[in-house]
DNA sequence: TTGTAAGCGTTATCAT
DNA sequence: ATGATAACGCTTACAA
């Protein structure tokens, strides 16, 4: 159907392997030849088959992207970023949503080592067994993670400090009221990242020789909304509430307002990740930003790198969330 | 490196082609044998070539997903749809975000070309050239469209009749006050999407003997907080708006709320699009909803059926919008 | 510089 | 039912 590399060699009326390289630009060819060959190649529009290529090869310029989820706006920052660093250098990706289900997972781990893609890179919470590294070590361990906790070698892991989170936190709110101790509210109680920031926040409390008020189970925008009448029940002087899901924030600010509170003069509010909740918020949301651009546009690069110079490092490279004030907050 | 079907051959002591029959459940293989085959495979751990399967069956089992950005909540949902269809079917997708950009676009059309992808399917406003068709034909035109227009050969186009969008947003704004004219708020003003909205409720409009009130350009928040200013200098009584981009309706709520009228009881409001935005406002947004995973969902079905019949249908497919009232309406 | 031929890991055709 | 072998389209020693 297509033109192959073949037909250019007969019609050149050179050999493939003079063909070959010509198309890559590899030493070998006259360069009489190889304008000529690259002029027809042009004219009868020929283009390589990449399957041939990576059989020949052993290389696909394919990675696939392992993400827990396809739910939330980090997960789409994720893969735009991804897309637009694998671009540049010609590399694709393939999409591989996990769901967080073994099943799943095991599923694409199996169908990924049949593709024989180059690297991984792997998202948060996206589980993972054993067959994860036996995968990788398959093709020399190319696997990146963003985010996530893995006692397997792997190229390099990309970690948030979310302990630092807390402590951020923690420290905003205290800044001005020395004396009320603040609070934060979390989801998933046992969540490993949640427990980091929790414990952040507690630390830096103690700092200040006060005991914050802790509230779990704050996932959604109701549990935010609820949540705000559990706390003055508990509590009777305005204070900081550091919260971590942005949707329970909305649930929140709405409950503060409808209270008859002001935002952020009676309570300041901060909340997690840049996302287009926290920026449509009234007022906006003063979050602590998690540089997972960044952090994603480094997985792309150390794969790369890490795919072409057959290295294999297993560096870890901490990430330092960051505030970013808005309105919630003076 | 790993164990080929050739190595799994000598093991067996039996030819490649039993084990590859064997493998892939094709007659002409003893129970027996098939049996004692599977049960090497599994074994040994033998996981199939998928590079050199593709190249001797000239098919990969992989399709494209390309989008005009990975922007918002509706790209991700098809994302999410198309992935999670495609993972039933042992299919694989490939995300090319060409960015409203020509350039990467035909980028992207080149590298697909060279993937020997199955098919392609193509949302909404994704730019595309002559070459799109050329290299679909390349494969018997394997390509269904999400949303778009193309006078080009392809499978199937699933398509949302915006018109009607906006007849539906007409009738229901007029419902209780037929004596006030209905207020539409577009974005780009020459894009063929709110173009179609826009007729739709002016039609309907017509139908009342009114002429509605038009504002273009309302794209962001910002621009929605001011319009609703910009709408008062022009009308006095309140008003039913439609406005057609969710996160300029955050803006127009709060000024509306700002502007101390009632909502929904001064101005009723609705949007267009389910996403997290028309969830989160408060109060919640009444929208249009246009069935967008419904069209992803039959969009790989239609592709892999396409691939996998070998015809070339060119069916049309025309979904409707749907009101959903939350609480922007009475 | 150029060509020949083997090899990448499968499937498919044709004998046996 | 089984096996040998060509074919898929490319790269890459090795020869010439």
């Amino acid at each position: 159907m297509a033109l192959t590399l073949k037909d250019l060699a007969r019609i050149a009326d050179v050999a493939e392997s003079t063909v070959s390289r010509a198309l890559n630009n590899k030493a070998g060819v006259s360069e009489e030849k190889r304008k000529e060959i690259l002029k027809l190649a042009d004219k009868y529009n020929y283009s390589p088959n990449r399957l041939a290529k990576g059989l020949a090869e052993q290389k696909t310029k394919i990675i696939a992207l392992l993400l827990p989820d396809l739910e939330n706006d980090s997960s789409l920052k994720v893969i735009n970023t991804v897309e637009e660093e694998l671009e540049k250098q010609d590399y694709q990706m393939l999409i591989c949503n996990t769901k967080n289900d073994l099943n799943k997972t095991e599923n694409y781990l199996k169908m990924l080592s049949e593709d024989q893609i180059d690297g991984i890179i792997v998202l948060g919470e996206t589980p993972t067994t054993g067959r994860l590294i036996q995968l990788g070590l398959d093709k020399g361990g190319k696997i990146v993670l963003i985010d996530k906790l893995l006692e397997e070698v792997v190229l390099t892991s990309h970690l948030i400090d979310h302990n630092k989170s807390g402590v951020i936190a923690a420290e905003k709110l205290f800044k001005k009221k020395v004396k009320i101790a603040p609070v934060i509210m979390i989801g998933e109680e046992n969540d490993y990242i949640e427990q980091e920031r929790l414990k952040g926040f507690i630390e830096k409390c103690n700092e200040h020789d006060i005991k914050p008020e802790i509230l779990t189970g704050i996932k959604t925008r109701e549990e935010g909304y609820k949540s705000f009448f559990e706390l003055v029940n508990k509590i009777d002087i305005p204070a900081g509430i550091f919260i971590t899901s942005n949707i329970a924030a909305i649930g929140l600010i709405e409950s503060i307002k409808t209270g008859g509170w002001l935002l952020p003069e009676d309570f300041e509010v901060i909340g997690c990740g840049e996302d287009i909740i926290s920026k449509i918020s009234n007022p906006r949301l003063t979050i602590i930003k998690e540089p997972i651009i960044e952090m994603a546009k480094n997985a792309v690069l150390n794969l790369i790198n890490g795919i072409q110079s057959e290295s294999i490092s297993g560096e870890v490279r901490i990430y330092e969330p960051e505030l970013v004030e808005s309105d919630s907050t003076k």
